[in-house]
DNA sequence: GTCTATATAGAGATAGAC
DNA sequence: GTCTATCTCTATATAGAC
């Protein structure tokens, strides 16, 4: 756990906001940016659609916000597994684990991220920024465990620990947007991560 | 090449229609099924609004269309690769090529129904079933192909043919969505199709 | 088949009272 | 901070002339 950082607004209006992001986001991951509306978020909410406007002011402000607080608190807990005192097959078994606990909490639920990439076109440029940025720094994180693993000998694979990270992120957010679309739950996913554990050798 | 079934459409129509189809497709694929507009598809077309409801007269049905045909070309394109008179590991690496062609003509447009899977919660219920058909028949014969390829020993792979068909294909949607949202164009996605014949030991 | 014109609903956003 | 009221634009869809 970390420090909340010292800001100026008070409590309520902290709370309202967190509750706007946190419908929105829900929103999202259903139905997509252009999909989500206003309307929705404060009928979810239980405020009218002027007062989310108050806190949001236009909607790319609070998709960018939106996103960042995701990537934020995803990032943190791939931090969190990955800086563990732990042989790297078994943080690798733990970061892959991380993509289970949204499905089986909501399957009707995409990763927001594979959400908002199929609408990067719609994006503001610099929600498209922050969303590249994100893929780009999660990247890494993975590439590093994984020349690590392939250094002490845990893993044995060709190519470069990058091509493989981006790989096995591509592997993890399609097989989360294909058990969503088809209905097949955890089933599918969890035989999908373990080929990903046979592609590194782990 | 099939023969062309008999309709009692006249020529001039057939052609409109085509046209509509093709560029609600290419919208489709930019923007999503909830970012394309019949004024985005009149425009591009050159003909009103008006004349397009005249075509399909409800948004549902072109969309539900736009799908039947674009699985219909892709399947018909995937068996006429998977029947050739090869080694299955060759027939892999031709069919893992289909998904190539696309985004060399066009990086900015998506798999149809990778853009159509995320936004299943929109869709009418008559779509996504279309939807789903489309992955489950895609499925079946990729796991087919997997399953005659172990069968004479040219694949090496643990777990069920159908568990692995579901990998492969989560992986090139998801390298897919990535690459365009990247914009890492073909260099990734050859990584990712490399990767994908290690795991089935082609 | 295509057009103009229109109906109706919803979108994102703002002004100003409380 | 939240509300009502309103603005403007765009969406899907229909009616009816040509």
């Amino acid at each position: 756990g970390q420090q909340q950082p010292h800001t100026t607004r008070s409590m309520s209006e902290l709370d309202t906001r967190t509750r706007i992001l946190d419908e929105a986001q829900a929103l999202v991951q259903r139905l997509g940016a252009n999909g989500m509306s206003y309307q929705h978020v404060s009928d979810a909410v239980g405020i009218r659609k002027a007062s989310i406007h108050h806190h949001f002011p236009t909607k790319g402000e609070l998709l960018t916000e939106l996103l960042d607080r995701y990537t934020s608190v995803f990032l943190d807990a791939v931090d969190e597994v990955l800086s563990l005192d732990l042989p790297a097959a078994e943080r690798l078994k733990r970061y892959l684990k991380l993509y289970e606990q949204p499905i089986l909490d909501n399957p009707n639920h995409a990763c927001l991220c594979a959400m908002l990439a199929t609408e990067i076109e719609s994006l503001d440029e610099r929600t498209a920024d922050r969303l590249r940025e994100f893929f780009d720094v999660h990247h890494r994180r993975l590439a590093k465990l994984l020349a690590e693993g392939r250094r002490e000998g845990e893993f044995e694979f060709e190519g470069s620990p990058s091509g493989l990270a981006h790989t096995v992120f591509a592997l993890v957010e399609g097989a989360g947007l294909l058990a969503r679309a088809e209905g097949s739950g955890l089933r599918r996913f969890r035989e999908t991560t373990r080929q990903a554990q046979r592609l590194i050798g782990a």
